[in-house]
Parts: structure tokens; sequence; C-alpha cells
DNA sequence: ATGATATCAGATAACGTTTTCTGATATTGT
DNA sequence: ACAATATCAGAAAACGTTATCTGATATCAT
């Protein structure tokens, strides 16, 4: 009925709040009796006491709390980093506040005063609106902030994503391999450095293999199922014939993209080729499955909750830490040899 | 660099913390100095000052966190449900501790167990392993539970969910109205009350209109896209041409029984009609869209985040609570009128 | 002018922990 | 036998807040 705290144990051990304290971190400090530890033990285990983690952290240790924000709940990619962080956190006791954004900035910083105000341990951050300045005026304050997905040039955090260009580059020189000449192009708007290596990718890929890069073949849009129908159906009625395979800069997009292609009576692959990105679970169960670049979201989610870690362990964290993770190609039947 | 506490806001505006703190709460106490006030306002603003929530919760106040501990957080619908309620949360700025147990009793009891410990202040729960006893035991420990989406029957919390049942009946009525006479059914192992009701939803409606039950049409399995697949496959080489309609007792079932009917070559809607249950987000952009019932996950999310606050305002949260919220049926592309 | 009341704001005690300081024993070395 | 050291455990301070208690002024009614 009543909480029970530390001290209730301490009066049925018949000992100190300090001691009961000591049974719990037995790592600090050693110097006990078995006999007092025993008593104590005895007396937790009878009063089904649990420490109180916010009693614990505000005397200096640490909250068990990270923070995710994220741009959006709904997209599979995003789900699938909170997925993995979960499992992450889970071992370690941790629990994982999942905030998104909305792609709103105001949203964006509303929520990271609320962790703040929570004193996370650490933020994990794929950022939409926040520039080095803000950034840096941020892990000023104390909690480790850690970029995922988004990189911010400039600011001084550690940043853990994905080498967008080499899977930009996989893509297209997949595409190529197969016989394809004529590649079309499905991407965002050039508002986030992922979009924007990606299609670098695909560019020079195509240069470097002597291909000519034709603009009425590059579309942009939204980053959605339906954004990806539309601007594929845009490409099949002015450009008809003229490619035979299509890069998506991620898989909703080439989802999107098939249905539009299956619409209009054609088939993928043997029409079109179709190659997404991200690797979501969704595209394994696609119809075809979808051949796409994976991103090596369990590495990144890793890396980030161990910098945090070492981050709060040590005080501060290292300011330039930036890491790339190779891409990986997936290969499923959404595209087909020709020529 | 240093955390700023209420104690260098006191410092700063010549004031006493206890005069900053009644500041940050007008509502408690407002004889104050306008003068006073702003002097105090001004120091918070300066000093970019913002309460540590743990020590505002530790003095009795809440913790603004609340907990949701679901089976499973790459379905779908936990992710929808997880979704609204995060849009509540922000709303009246609390933060949202996801947990998802995986369907694994003794990880839904460790989540518990942290949430607890965490203080937060309330846990949404879709139980997989707890009975009414444990249910029981743990609300005594104080912390608000509310159970969502599964039904414990003699648990004394307060449960809000979709009524299956009718949803069963909605979805088979409407298959009946169009002139199906044989409707298979693809469901769960019978180990949730959900799946139980829908079933049995099916069978009365089944019967209320003089059809009869064919047991060979009715297909266990677990609720994946996997299973969905699998056994309207089974269905199409055991029982051919004997039925017209499927009833899936859940989305992503439906969508894997499409998949099986249209690598047959058959189609959906002309040759079989299907119809799904949840209405996720995919379920509108699936090919072809599809029919489906819809859970009111919103009111469900809002009244269950309504009662965790009055519970934690009043002390106590009433036991029998129980509500029900109607179903609906979203009408899409996947089944046709027939005979 | 005097007492009663309203208005303001500081001191202090909590909330549930951990940690430092300190003192008391027990063990060891000479 | 005595000092030095190792082992144990309590008292008290601290973490950052809020709430209660209290005292000081200012305002009002008589």
């Amino acid at each position: 009925m009543k909480k029970v705290t530390i001290k209730d144990v301490a009066e049925r051990a018949g000992v100190s709040t300090s001691t009961v304290s000591r049974v719990l971190s037995p790592q600090i400090n050693n110097y006990m009796r078995k006999e007092t530890r025993e008593k104590v033990l005895r007396a937790i285990e009878e009063l089904d006491y649990r420490p109180d983690i916010r009693a614990q952290s505000l005397r200096g240790m640490r909250t068990r709390i990270i923070g995710l924000v994220m741009p959006d709940a709904l997209n599979p990619f995003y789900q699938e980093l909170a997925y993995v962080l979960e499992e992450i956190c889970y071992r370690e006791r941790y629990g994982l506040l999942v905030c998104s954004s909305k792609n709103s900035p105001t949203r964006e910083l509303t929520y990271i005063d609320l962790l703040e105000r929570q004193k996370v341990d650490g933020i994990i951050l794929s950022t939409v609106g926040l520039n080095e300045t803000k950034l840096n005026s941020l892990t000023k304050r104390g909690i480790p902030i850690v970029l995922v997905d988004r990189d911010v040039p400039g600011a001084d955090i550690p940043v853990m994503f994905t080498n967008n260009y080499m899977g930009g580059c996989q893509a297209t020189q997949y595409l190529i391999d197969l016989g394809h000449k004529k590649i079309a192009c499905i991407t965002g708007e050039m508002n986030t450095l992922s979009s924007i290596n990606r299609l670098k990718g695909y560019y020079d890929t195509l240069q470097k293999n002597g291909l000519e890069i034709d603009k009425k073949l590059i579309k942009k849009g939204k980053l959605t199922f339906k954004d990806g129908y539309r601007l594929m159906k845009e490409l099949l009625r002015k450009s008809g014939d003229d490619f035979t395979a299509v890069f998506c800069v991620n898989d909703i997009v080439a989802l999107g993209a098939m249905r539009a292609i299956q619409e209009k009576g054609k088939n993928v692959p043997s029409d079109y080729s179709v190659i997404g990105f991200d690797n979501i679970s969704l595209s394994s169960i696609s119809n075809p499955p979808l051949t796409t670049i994976a991103q090596p979201i369990k590495e990144i989610a890793q890396a980030a909750f161990k910098t945090i870690k070492r981050a709060k362990r040590q005080g501060s964290l290292k300011k330039k830490e930036h890491k790339f993770w190779d891409t990986k190609l997936i290969v499923r039947e959404s595209c087909r040899k020709i020529g």
C-alpha cells in the first residue's frame, strides 16, 4: 500500500540507511560483514523494496533514461531504429523516451527541452531543424547528444550515420552491372544530406561508367508512398520506354513506384527494375520483394548508445567522433538482367 | 557549462529559493509583488533556467512520464497506438517511455519493474502474461495501471478496449450483405480474448443469418503476414472454389492472404473478397486497398491517458472502469458484391 | 491610534537516495 | 602489551525542488 523506502528496509534489518545503500552498490565499498549483508538482503526481499531511480539520480547518478528524437514515427526506417534502440536499452535496463518531432523544428526543441528537464542520460537525435550553433549551445548545457542518420556539418557533436554516398553508388552500380543503361531516379527534396549524398552516388556512378545523366529521368518529391507513386506515374507518362530501371532513394518511395508500374499493366522486374534504400521490413514482403540497400541500423544504434554511456561516465563527450557505416546491397526480386 | 539550479536563480534575483519556486507555480500561491515576480522572471530568463523534473517529482509531484508496455513494437497496430499516445503526451508535456515485451511475460515484468522504479505517473499496458492476481498486487504498489487492447477479466483495474465481438459481427455481416454465402476465416491461436471475440462475432453472425459454419474454412495461426499467406494457400489448395470471401482477424494477416490469392493468379476482389481488422495505415496503400474494421485507437489512448491523470490527481484509481469502444467498418476495394 | 487582517517573502523541513566523514571494533606486527 | 592498521557501520551532508511555518510589513475598519 505505502511506498517502501530505504528507511523501511534499514529499520527492518536493524541497520542504518547507509548500510542498506552499501548493499545495493557492492562495487563501491565492500567492507561488510556477510551477516549484515544477509540481514539487509532478507529485509529487501521481504519488503519487496526497489530503489527509486529518481532519488538515486538526484544524488549524482544516471537516470537510466535516454531520449530518442526522430523526425517521423510513422516512417518505417525510424520505427526500426526505435526498435533496435529499445532492445539495446532493455538489455542494459535503460528506458527509452521516444519523441517524434514530426518534421517540426519547434516540436523538436520542445522535446529536447523536456528531455533536458527530465535529466535523461543522453539524447539520440535525428534533427530536422537544428543548426550547428544551436547544437553547440545545447551540448554546453551538459546532456550528451549524439546525432544519427542526419549530419550537421560543423557541429561539435558525435555523429554516426550511414555512408549514403556509398549506398547510392552501390545501387546504381548494381543496376548498371545488370545491363541497364537508362536509369531513372526518384529522390527527396534536396533538404537533407542523406538525399543529396544518395543522389550524388547515383550521378557519380553513372559518370564513372560513361553513362550520360538525363535530368528528365530525375524526379524529386516527398519521401512517401504517395509521392513515389505520383512521380513514377509522371516518369511513365513522359518518358515511356526511355528507361529500364529506377533507383528510389528510399523503400517506401520504391513501393509507391512499383504500384504505379503495376497499375500501368507493366511488370516489375521484367519491364522495369526497381531498387530501394533502407531495407525496411516491409520491403521483404512486398510484391515482388524489393531489392534494396541496407543501412546498418543496429550498428548505428549500438554505437550511439555506447557513446552516450561513455560520455556519461567520463563527464564529457568526445566532440569529434564522426562515424560512417558501410551500406550493404540486399538482392531480392525487383531487378533483373537485361540486354 | 555548470547546471543552473533554483539557487542560482534565487541568488541572481536577490530572493530566496522559496520565492523562485512560487513564481514557478503561480496557481498555488499568488501573493507576490509584481516587482518581485519580474525580478525572478528576468533572472530565470537570463540564466535560461529549467526546473529539474526529478527533483520536483521527488517532492511529491508527478514525473511527467508515462510508460507504454506493449506486446510487439513491430506490429503496426501497436505502432499506431504508440504514435497517437505520443501525440497526446506531447500536448501535455509528458514523456512516453515505450517498452515492448515481445510477447515474453518475463520481459513484461522486467519492464514494469523498471517503470515502477522510475516512478512513472502511470502505465498503459497491453499485457501478455499477467493474470488478475499479479495485476492486483501491482496496483497495490501505487502506480496507476490501465489495461488496453487486451482484457484480463477479474482484475481490479480500468480496462479500455475495442468491442472485438462487434467488429467480428460487422465484418461478417458486411460480407453477407454483399451476397457471400461461404465465408472463410483466418484467425489467431485462441490465446487472446481479441481473437476469441472476433471469431465469436463471425460465428454468431453466420448463424444469425442462417448460414452454416464450416470448420474447414477456419484456419488458425500466428497473426503475421507469413501465416496469413500460408493459411490462405492452404485454404485455396484444399477447398478451392468452396468459398468466395475471407474474414481475416487482422490486417497483416489479410495482406498475407491477398498475396497468396494473387500468386495463385486469382484476383481480389473479383475472385475472392478479403476483409481485415485494425485499419493499420498499411491497409490503405495495399493493392487493392483493404476493406477493414477500424479500432478506435485515438479514443482508447485518450481515455487511458485521462484515467491515469485523474488517478494521479486523486491518489487512487477507480477500480472498475471498463470501457468498450465501437468499431467502424472502413469500406475500400477488397470486397465486392456477388450473386 | 489600535487591533485585525491581507499581503508578501524568508527559513526550514521534507522527498529518497548516495557519499563523505568519522568512530568503533577487530586484527595484526613488533 | 601497545601501536598501527584493516574492517565494519552509523551520522550527517548533499542532490534540486516544494510546502509548511513563521514573521514582517502594509492596509483597513473601528
